[in-house]
DNA sequence: AACAGAATAT
DNA sequence: GATATTCTGT
């Protein structure tokens, strides 16, 4: 139905991926704790990693801190306003690399990252961005510029996007009208029917839109095929590749995983809306006009009473038995 | 060359 | 099983 889709729809403005919330997303996150552990400072620019430590049975060791990204890290300065903090870069004490001893030269770019883990978080702002740039330009690159997450790469998002289809296909072929796709999280209510068990855990915390599931439907009449192309933005800024990502590794013996939540509203702006557009200029859309109202309306603490989106998210993670590594990189999101 | 997508590998 | 990496086609 219809009213399905502009509903889910008007929800989206509200709930979702309002440009403020958006792009200031520059996360960097690192729990605060492992901010301290690691006697990092200055979490705003980029994240220290602490990694290759293979080794049984070493001495404890701790994690050596990782030479600052040569230069400037952080190209995100909103020119109008923005809530962005110069980095200080203090750090306590460096000490120097266990690993490839190189001191000013770049640490070698041989080390892996550690996996990336796809929290709730991150994944629901992977299908805001899916859902805003329309099945059609979903595509790793845009997906990933979109999301605009520090540390976050294109083969993350293609891996993902790849699961993530796989998900989608099963769903159409379950779909019957169970649908429990707004099923939300805890318990998505219902599942009994056995429609779907398999629910993954991760994809099943974040509400597929509808499209997604039965474009063909969806479209009614053969016509409308299109949805939103929104078009991203602020893609620009991300430039800084580095070998390191910006988030936060575990390390200290035992639990290699961590995660944290630590939501901090960072304001910036939506790069003006005239400024950059994707060489496409594909922005003739209705949407976009809303987008654009909303952008409009950014930076005031317009705090709508809009509440209760209750949502609970587990935290914990799953365990990876072996020694490895996680890296677990959170958006802002804050749901 | 750059990227998307599927196929493998870890 | 979740991600990463490799391979292939565009």
């Amino acid at each position: 139905m219809r009213e399905d889709d502009s509903n889910w729809f008007s929800r989206w403005e509200e709930e979702l991926p309002s440009p403020e919330e958006l792009m200031p997303l520059s996360q960097t996150l690192i729990t605060p704790d492992l901010a301290m552990a690691f006697d990092i400072r200055n979490p705003n620019s980029n994240a220290a990693v602490a990694a290759a430590n293979n080794n049984a049975g070493s001495p404890p060791r701790c994690p050596a801190q990782q030479p600052p990204p040569p230069q400037s890290s952080n190209p995100l300065q909103p020119p109008s306003s923005g809530v962005a903090q110069p980095n200080s870069s203090d750090f306590g004490d460096s000490a120097d690399l266990g690993s490839g001893g190189g001191a000013g030269e770049e640490p070698a770019r041989t080390l892996k990252r550690p996996r990336l883990v796809w929290t709730p978080q991150l994944h629901k702002r992977f299908v805001d961005a899916v859902a805003h740039l329309g099945i059609k330009n979903a595509v790793p690159k845009t997906i990933m510029q979109l999301m605009s997450v520090d540390g976050l790469t294109r083969e993350n998002v293609a891996s993902h996007l790849q699961k993530y289809r796989l998900y989608l296909k099963r769903m159409q072929g379950l779909s019957g009208g169970g649908g429990g796709v707004g099923a939300g999280g805890a318990g998505a209510a219902g599942l009994g029917g056995g429609a779907d068990p398999a629910t993954d855990h991760l994809f099943a915390s974040s509400p597929v839109p509808p499209h997604f599931l039965h474009p063909a439907a969806a479209a009614g009449r053969p016509n409308s095929e299109h949805y939103l192309p929104y078009v991203p933005v602020s893609a620009l800024q991300q430039q800084h590749h580095h070998p390191h990502m910006a988030a936060a590794v575990a390390a200290a013996g035992g639990h290699p995983q961590i995660q944290g939540q630590y939501h901090h509203r960072q304001v910036g702006h939506f790069g003006s809306p005239t400024s950059v557009a994707p060489a496409n200029g594909q922005f003739d859309h209705p949407f976009l006009a809303r987008q654009g109202q909303v952008v409009h309306r950014l930076g005031p603490p317009v705090h709508n009473g809009v509440p209760g989106y209750v949502e609970d998210l587990e935290l914990g993670n799953a365990a990876s038995a072996g020694g490895r590594k996680v890296l677990t990189l959170f958006p802002t999101g804050e749901d």
